[in-house]
DNA sequence: TGTTTATAGTTGCAATTGCAACTATATAAA
DNA sequence: TTTATATAGTTGCAATTGCAACTATAAACA
């Protein structure tokens, strides 16, 4: 099916990349100001703080965060490094294994969360009301659902 | 104001995020899919095509796609060494230089277009509906506006 | 079983981005 | 005017990302 988007549509793809945009560098910008790595740190920290006790393997983090693998496996070289995670091996699986978070990452999760919720609020919370972010959500939800058949 | 986020906003957000994701990655994908450039050099092509005759200065392109200037005058180089646009010096302030779209960046910018719209049709326009586009341009339009402002 | 094919993850290299410092000119202030 | 400050844009360098190739193991299959 061919058919031109409406100009209505091409606005809103345009505000949608637009408001993410501003949103997503107002998060960073606050992480940042108060000395904390960045958001994927926290995306990652945070998936596997709700499977402590199994931890993850890498490509189910890929998959709830959306990031490749390649990217990943450096991201968490880093979280490594830096001790807030811990690589095991894998004892179902030779070729991969197995990310758990480490007391310091679950340190670093609580330390980041007032700044995160924070800059949410701010910029996103107290912008809307209740009603709109529920459509809001409703909206996305489709498009989001959409492309996870595909 | 200290306010925590309620569930119902942290959703909207990540999934707002997370379906700008998505979307960004489908174009960017069928651009590349038809040896094309990435989004961002339409994005400048775009704005600079609007003001043929008068050319923009690198701040008017940058406050308009929000990207900071280091990044645009780099991107500016690689627009540039295609011959997709040209730096002329500026008469009024020699600070500066006043950026024009050639023919080439014209007729580039008209090859992009099909496989761009193309991408957002299929991902987007034909996922929601007219009434539903309106509503998510307006709550998104709410977001925008506040963050000029401040 | 032995052989192909797919999957998990890593790594080298090139391109892009972010940060800080820098040049050059314009604007404001003394 | 002279000096200070702000703005426009560029550049060096480090960090991150994207791409392709690679290793290693698992799963499918003959």
């Amino acid at each position: 099916m061919k058919k031109e988007p409406t100009t209505v549509t091409i606005q809103a793809w345009i505000q949608l990349h637009r408001a993410n945009q501003i949103l997503l560098e107002s998060v960073e910008d606050a992480l940042k100001k108060h000395g904390l790595p960045p958001l994927s740190w926290y995306d990652v920290l945070l998936e596997l703080n709700r499977e402590k006790s199994e931890g993850l393997r890498q490509f189910e983090i890929g998959n709830k965060i959306l990031l490749n693998k390649h990217n990943l496996s450096r991201l968490i070289d880093r979280l490594e490094k830096d001790q807030l995670v811990i690589r095991y091996i894998c004892s179902e699986d030779g070729r991969g294994n197995r990310i758990k978070i480490t007391e310091k990452g679950e340190k670093m999760l609580k330390k980041m969360w007032p700044v995160y919720s924070q800059a949410i609020q701010t910029h996103f919370g107290n912008i809307l009301k209740p009603d709109e972010f529920i459509e809001l959500s409703r909206i996305l939800g489709k498009l989001i659902d959409k492309s996870e058949i595909t």
